[in-house]
DNA sequence: CGGTATTTTGATTTAGCTCAACAGACGTGG
DNA sequence: CCACGTCTGTTGAGCTAAATCAAAATACCG
């Protein structure tokens, strides 16, 4: 793989400040979900949350627990992984600063039905579902944005089901760069360079195929200088050919 | 295929009544988000839609038309279809009475991002999305009610991309046979009869798979005398094994 | 009864999986 | 700063599930 440079990743850096619920809602304030509110309510809000300091690849919660809170990402990010009963895992989402994430009309008889696991360290804010629910009945902009967003995600999650049906693994994979290259990437001098530690087996994961097909694909792309990657990371050089590939035929 | 009886199906009969709103609103009334409203507040919700009758296998909309309207089914199934580029179909989603579809939250730049079409003869309520979203602002109950369906199919999506991702044709299938028989069954003398009709080839389109790979394993379970089908229907016989199929290793 | 659409079945091909070995990269502790 | 062990990624070979291509058989429709 020739010359790979070192790691270009910035890790989000919790140096200094807290993880605390005052800090950082405020600071961020752009919750998508919070958007509407006054300062006033925000900050009556911002009082049911509760804040959590998380390392890198540690669980949240997993597939099966009780669904009991909703939960915001602060910072960092979190992927969404479902198990399945051989072994096998499907990557369902991956959350950035700003997302939610956690059934949010479980009622008291549902259980989350993915594990949510921290991908670099994260401060995640963390609300009862009974709370929320006030807050939804309280100011109805906010159940408004979460049936938004909801359906946002519905929409992709048939696109991908869409691809997994019907696209070869090399388009579904070309698609899937070009989507994450959208959400977390920024400029460097490599390329646009994905923010997010993302080994071949998440790429297989959110593809539905394995390590090594996922491993043949990038070597594919890197030879024909589409992307630039390395362990665990990722830089798009020519999104407008990836996308062809996604689509083309 | 031995013994092969006359179509089983009921055919949603419109006989007589025609396709109107107050017959047909009131009188089924449980259309799933208008539950917790009164009579009165049902009436004034009721005069904001429109009722509209349509044959077998007509295109309602299509992927990519302007998405202006939220409809109902009222009576009849409609299946949610998306086409792709290659001429490939993936089946997303079939409703039943009661059931809403198109993008509850679109706003005036979005389009449909999938066709529906009907599956039997049907009667089909819709409301502009303008008025829809001052239904749901005037009574909240019914935004919530939204939210949660939403939630639902999300999750029922993203159960549908784990089992393309991970799992055979076969144990696909029959997945998607117990789920439709929970959901479209009926008792019948020939088993649970899935009173839809319903090709090999929507089958397959379900499944991610080719209509042909589909008809070889209905003919397995038909030999293990797990299903009992024939052209457009299929009746379940045995859901516990079924199951067990979908579910083992 | 003839025509069309659906379903079945067979034969062949192939994309992608699995198994296996190896090679780089990283982190750690001496 | 180097040596070692452990992950992560690469590459090869063979195998298999499912696609595709092709044809016949069956069911429905007027």
């Amino acid at each position: 793989m020739s010359d790979k440079q070192e790691v270009p990743l910035n890790s989000p850096s919790m140096e200094g400040h807290h993880c605390t619920v005052g800090l950082r809602l405020e600071k961020l304030g752009m919750v998508q979900f919070f958007q509407g509110l006054t300062e006033q309510q925000l900050h009556s809000v911002n009082s049911k949350f509760t804040a959590n300091h998380y390392e890198r690849g540690v669980t949240i919660y997993r597939q099966g627990d009780p669904a009991t809170m909703l939960r915001v990402v602060v910072v960092g990010s979190v992927k969404l992984v479902s198990h399945t009963m051989d072994g096998n895992d499907v990557l369902l989402d991956m959350l950035q600063p700003g997302e939610f994430f956690g059934n949010p009309m479980a009622d008291s008889k549902h259980v989350y039905s993915e594990t949510a696991e921290t991908q670099t360290s994260a401060c995640i804010l963390s609300i009862r579902l009974s709370d929320f629910r006030e807050v939804m009945n309280g100011y109805p902009s906010v159940a408004m944005s979460v049936l938004d967003i909801t359906t946002d995600r519905l929409n992709e999650s048939r696109q991908r089901i869409q691809h997994l049906s019907r696209l070869p693994v090399k388009k579904r994979i070309a698609h899937i760069l070009v989507t994450l290259g959208n959400k977390f990437g920024e400029k460097h001098r490599l390329g646009l360079l994905i923010q997010l530690p993302l080994s071949r087996k998440d790429l297989a994961d959110m593809a539905g195929t394995s390590a090594e097909t996922t491993s043949r694909i990038m070597s594919q792309f890197q030879d024909e200088d589409l992307i630039t990657s390395g362990r665990q990371w990722i830089a798009i050089n020519n999104k407008p050919d990836l996308l062809r590939i996604s689509a083309e035929d």
